[in-house]
DNA sequence: TTGTATGCGTTATCAT
DNA sequence: ATGATAACGCATACAA
């Protein structure tokens, strides 16, 4: 356990002040090229680490951003995180990771933690915290939101068109000749679950089809959730021949329910599901799907942050969905699709 | 954007010293209830928050514990940090994550990064920086390792036996009635993919079976590789009923390149994994493999750090590796299994 | 250009 | 039990 080197230490050896070192390791000033030297050697000698609480506490700067996020497990936000890492990465500005296990308090608690760290930003991804408490965030420190829009923030704010990607997907699934399309949403208290849903029953409405109540289920965006909807609806008396799960996760639980079943994907049933998971491009068949740029948008995210930071504006780019079809979806070839039980 | 509180506000507040507040705060010494209530009201009233900066240099302990990973993104290293978040919980230390990118430099950075963070404690899961710069860790703070095990540091390293795992998968594989199984390894450098390997060789030499160098391929843990080999397996020469990929992810790659060739599984050849990942309950068919309780791990791993900071052993469990059979396995039915291109 | 003096918000060491 | 006072390691306004 040897004791740190101190800025003290290595302004002694090299024969100045404490401040000329700290001039020198911040560039804040000018110094002769001679001590300049000596303080260098000093500094490489004794192997001198800033103290980077000693640092912040002085400063009032810590070089930290907070990032908040829903699951630090799952395979989108993980992938998000690196995105922002990388956005940060050379900036001087580490990112500081935690986790709101898709519950307010807990989420509530992560900002308070890591305001008390005293991050010089922050970025919070999903999250479903009153507009208030984000405002009041905001007024502490530069604020990024991703997935949401705070009223009083609209430029700080990163959300993507959830409806018209769904909208578009359930087209593709139309123009395939599709006609009875099953949907297996989120849960409805998610905003992105009803976005997907209304861009679902956009597109059936504008294609003239109807709106079968017994082909929509509710599931929790998790696999298990996937699996009993699509067992649910083969066992129904509603036909269908195409099932458009609002995640690849659901997807992927609606894929072996269907397997079960001994459903064929796509040829009795084409699959769709919402975020391109990078397992989809490997699942069989590959999964079509809604592309989210999740490494991008944390990229994005973080540079917005940057930009705040260093008293610019936000500036976040508009962000496009674009379906990415796979091997999941087929044209409809019976007149039918398959029928119920 | 208001001035956060100080502690010597609140003690104006209430009439009393700074000292007295932080004793309340810490519980350092005993307060008269007068005062403590007075304390307490000015507390809440001014919606105090500690700097933890302030408080961390001035305590020389910051309540944090930074942990090194080295793809933050993955399913393996996103679940453990979940563990560990929980297992740290409620113990007042929060963890500061940190990504090593499969990278010696970076992970060294990164270790380097926390160390100047002032962290309590380090935990290190994975990586391969040289024993000499984890012992140097070692020295600094109380360090957790998983996945290796440093000369000198044996009672702070968890490693699992993955060639015994390996064995019992391929001892299952045998006893399906396989002759002539398949490998796809990970990454030579990486010790892990040469216990698997080495696990693998020793349950077919007991078997008595021949260890046929075109049956073994070496991939990289990522799913295309896993893709490449079992795509080059079928166009191969050499029989084969069973192919063992050395994680999961490969599996994934590898059950795509049989789909896109025609090969039922586990009709025409087995297929077996590691890790155990999330998506391996829902892969079509679900896939048999070998549970890594990431998550639990990550747990352990946590309150084994937390007992260090507290002065006490090491204590770490040892945990066996299960095989987790699902249907992605079968018995041996025809003579020979299949066959090259 | 360089050094001195102060302050950052807390905890810890003294007295009392 | 309580209150001054001195660290903690660094940055910075000010002086020289």
């Amino acid at each position: 356990m040897e004791t740190p080197v101190t800025l003290a230490q290595v302004a002694r050896a090299a024969g100045v002040s404490a401040s000329t070192v700290s001039r020198i390791l911040n560039g804040t000033a000018q110094v002769s090229d001679e001590k300049r030297v000596a303080v260098e050697r000093a500094l490489s000698q004794l192997n001198y680490r800033p103290n980077v609480l000693a640092r912040g506490l002085a400063s009032g700067r810590t070089m930290s951003v907070g990032v908040v996020t829903q699951d630090i497990s799952s395979p989108f936000y993980g992938d998000m995180l690196r995105g922002v890492e990388q956005g940060l990465s050379g900036s001087g500005y580490m990112p500081i990771f935690a986790d709101g296990h898709w519950r307010a308090e807990e989420e509530s608690a992560a900002i308070d933690v890591l305001l008390a760290r005293k991050v010089d930003a922050m970025i919070v991804l999903g999250g479903s915290l009153p507009d208030e408490k984000m405002r009041s965030v905001a007024a502490a420190v530069p604020l990024v939101v991703f997935g949401r829009t705070v009223p009083g923030l609209e430029e700080q704010c990163l959300r993507l068109d959830n409806e018209k990607a769904a909208y578009e997907l359930t087209r593709h699934l139309i123009e395939f000749g599709h006609r009875r399309i099953a949907h297996i949403m989120g849960p409805v208290s998610h905003r992105d679950a009803r976005d997907r849903r209304a861009g679902y029953e956009a597109a059936l409405a504008e294609a003239g089809l109807p709106l079968v109540p017994e082909l929509v289920m509710e599931g929790d965006f998790l696999e298990p959730s996937g699996f009993l909807a699509a067992t649910r609806l083969v066992e129904g008396r509603e036909m269908f021949s195409a099932i458009f799960a609002a995640n690849d996760q659901m997807a992927y639980g609606a894929r072996l329910a269907l397997h079960r079943k001994g459903v064929r994907v796509p040829e009795d049933i084409s699959l769709v599901g919402f975020d391109d998971l990078p397992s989809s491009t490997y699942t069989t068949p590959p999964l079509t799907t809604v592309r989210q740029p999740t490494f991008d948008l944390g990229v994005v995210t973080a540079r917005c942050v940057l930009r705040l930071l260093s008293g610019e504006g936000p500036d976040l780019p508009h962000i496009d969905l674009r379906v990415h079809v796979r091997e999941s979806t087929a044209m409809l070839r019976t007149a039918h699709g398959l029928a119920g039980r």
